[in-house]
DNA sequence: AAATCGACATGACATAAGTCAAGTTCCAAA
DNA sequence: TTTGGAACTTGACTTATGTCATGTCGATTT
């Protein structure tokens, strides 16, 4: 194809400085300053195929990933083979502290679809925060989300019935649509019905049937796995949001 | 009774250095001098009393706690006022990270029975982390843990029957137990039925005969809270342990 | 000792969601 | 273009577990 430079993408420079993707990811609320030095640390990593691991239970942890495109899923495994999928991550999220209780991964890490993903060697991050005294409240922030989504899962799992995790799970993807500035109401679902199942802990003809009747009920369209929320209200009623719905006197939302 | 020197519970200094639960506390693995400077950061907490808070949803997250006596348990809350128990902590056990997001505390803690804590303050920890790089590899080390046990959570609440459920509780009882040399296999439970229920997401109903049926079965010995396990490797076997039991072919355990 | 109350247990019954078994539909390989 | 297969849907039936109602136990107070 003519005379097109050669790019080795497995060398690519990449800046958060520069990335769009800053304020949604690792930099975000970090000063110019700060996210400049953070430059030297993030290395590119090479595309990965749907399917592909970024990493397995038992690697050793030597970085944290932060998704730049594509999407990938993080799962447990129990003794007896049992997964857990506990996250779908969208560009911009991070993904790989399941590594830091010993340096161990603990989880698996597979892409939904031809992902690209930055790594962020701990060691230098590491060493970087004995500089940036900022980077250690980021670290902190960071974590703190990953135990606020875990426990968001939570409760998902010990308290809500299918519709209401159905419910949540299409809520949790259009607001991450919003933020990314792509539409909220009408996406492609990266995973499919059975990974959907796996981590609403349901079963996957459950998650038929509910698409099925949201359809019905005009409050959704279903291609596939192309979604339109047509009543987005609804859903956010069948979560209990309280604000739109004053179910609870005495509910401050 | 006669001369003895009054002590003030709420300044009492604590000295990791010199706590018989260093070893599973916040200092588990560090070395002797970072301990020591160690006790510099640990404040004593007065005692909290049974159904007392520590901190509550929507307070300022200053510290983390580690447990010195007594079992606190901390649960998420949703928007329409369930509640989800995310743990159980006991001696040695810290809890807290729950605020790391945004400062604020997304958690409830509340005392199962009376309890004392250490308050460890986050800008402190901080502060010191800059000198020690020990301590950021401990604080990554706790992370960890903290995703990892609500890793495990989340498989249980996913995927795991009833009565694996239980099992999988009163076997990570009985193994945090013997960490702490008390007997694995004899020991009071610190929380109702309710909180147990609540915890593994069934009904009360089904956590009592659940007991019932594994005392019929002589696995268990259930006298109010006082448990006695008779058959451990029959509970290790409901959760699938393939070591002892030797399921799944190519298990590598 | 009686009364009270919360924690726990148990039986009867209801139901949400799982399982099983066909079916589509769509995409990819031949 | 055909063929194969994975992904998904839908219906019929089963079941684990929840719900409701009642009863017991044990600690604490009067």
């Amino acid at each position: 194809m003519g005379t097109l430079k050669r790019i080795d993408v497995n060398h690519l420079k990449v800046r958060c400085s520069e990335c769009n993707l800053r304020e949604l990811c690792f930099p975000h609320g970090m000063n110019v300053e700060d996210i400049s030095s953070m430059d030297a640390v993030v290395k590119q990593f090479k595309p990965i195929h749907k399917n592909d691991y970024l990493y397995r239970r038992g690697d050793a942890a030597v970085a944290i990933y932060a998704v730049r495109t594509g999407c990938i899923k993080t799962m447990t495994e129990s003794t007896n083979g049992d997964e857990q999928i506990v996250g779908f991550h969208m560009a911009g999220e991070l993904l790989g502290l399941d590594g830091f209780a010993d340096g161990i991964h603990a989880c698996n890490a597979v892409a939904l679809e031809t992902s690209s993903v930055c790594k962020l060697p701990i060691d230098q991050l590491e060493a970087l925060s004995q500089k940036l005294p900022g980077l250690q409240n980021q670290m902190r922030r960071i974590v703190g989300k990953e135990v606020s989504n875990d426990h968001k899962l939570l409760l998902l799992l010990g308290k809500m019935t299918s519709e209401e995790r159905l419910a949540s799970f299409l809520l949790s993807v259009s607001s991450r649509m919003l933020e990314r500035n792509w539409k909220e109401d009408e996406f492609n679902l990266s995973m499919a019905r059975q990974d959907i199942a796996n981590y609403l802990g349901v079963a996957v003809e459950t998650v038929s049937r509910l698409f099925a009747t949201f359809q019905k009920q005009g409050i959704i369209n279903v291609d596939r796995r192309h979604i339109t929320i047509l009543q987005m209200e609804a859903l956010k009623a069948m979560v209990g949001d309280c604000v739109s719905t004053n179910k609870k006197p005495g509910c401050v939302g």
